[in-house]
DNA sequence: CGTGTTTGACCAGCGC
DNA sequence: GCGCTGGTCAAACACG
C-alpha cells in the first residue's frame, strides 16, 4: 500500500501557501467526497475527551455537530509526515461516552510507546487501552480494509476481541493518574 | 521559548 | 440558486 491518504501530506507549511491548491487535493476523490485511508470509530467511556492512545495530537478545530448536542473536536497527529487526523466527540445520548475517530494510518511508532511503551500498557485505564486495541488491531490488519465504523456496541465485541475489559470504575481515576503519570 | 489550545472565519459539498 | 452543515486554517492566547 504506497501510503494512499498520504496525499494531504500534512504540510504544516504548506498551509501558507494557499488554501485552494489544498482544496483542490482534498476533492480529488469528487465522486467519494474524502475516502482517504481507513477510518476507524470506535465509543469510549470517558470523562475527559482527549484520550492518549500513545500519539500526540494537535487540536486544530472544533465544531458543533447537529447530530451531536456536543461539540466536536478536531486532533491531528503532531508528528510530520503523518496526516492521521482524530475527531472526538461525546455521545448526545451518553455524555459520559466519547466517540472517537481515527483517520488514516500512522507512518511511524508511537513516541510515548517507545519509551513507556510496558508501563503504559501497565498502568494504562480502561479507555487507553480501548483506544490501544483498536488502534493496534486496526493496524495490524485485524479490521476489514475500508472504512469501519464501530458503535458503543460493537466496540464492546472489539474489546472481547482485544481481550480488554471495560472497567468503568478504574476510568476516570486511572484515566487523569495516566495522563499525569506519563506527561 | 516552545508547544498546544482557543476561536472566528472561510470554503466546499450536499440537499432542498 | 440558496442555505446548511461539516471540515480546515490561521492568528492570538495560555501554559509549562
Amino acid at each position: 500500500m504506497p501510503a494512499p491518504e498520504e496525499g494531504d501530506e500534512d504540510g504544516l507549511a504548506d498551509h501558507g501557501s494557499c488554501r485552494s491548491a489544498k482544496k483542490e487535493q482534498e476533492k480529488k476523490g469528487k465522486g467519494e467526497k474524502k475516502a482517504r485511508g481507513s477510518r476507524v470509530a470506535f465509543a469510549t467511556k470517558s470523562e475527559v475527551d482527549h484520550l492518549d492512545d500513545g500519539y500526540r495530537w494537535r487540536k486544530y478545530g472544533q465544531k458543533a455537530v447537529k447530530n451531536s448536542s456536543f461539540p466536536r473536536s478536531y486532533y491531528r497527529c503532531t508528528a510530520a509526515q503523518c496526516g492521521v487526523k482524530k475527531l472526538v466527540e461525546r455521545s448526545q445520548q451518553d455524555p459520559s461516552t466519547v466517540v472517537t475517530t481515527y483517520e488514516g494510518r500512522h507512518g511511524h511508532p508511537s513516541p510515548i510507546i517507545a519509551h513507556h511503551g510496558a508501563r503504559m500498557l501497565m498502568a494504562t485505564s480502561a479507555d487507553t487501552a480501548y483506544s490501544l486495541a483498536a488502534l493496534q488491531h486496526h493496524q495490524h490488519g485485524f479490521f476489514p480494509t475500508g472504512t469501519d465504523v464501530y458503535t458503543s456496541s460493537v466496540a464492546h465485541r472489539v474489546s472481547e476481541y482485544g481481550g480488554i475489559q471495560f472497567h468503568d470504575d478504574l476510568l476516570p481515576d486511572a484515566t487523569m493518574g495516566y495522563q499525569q503519570g506519563y506527561r
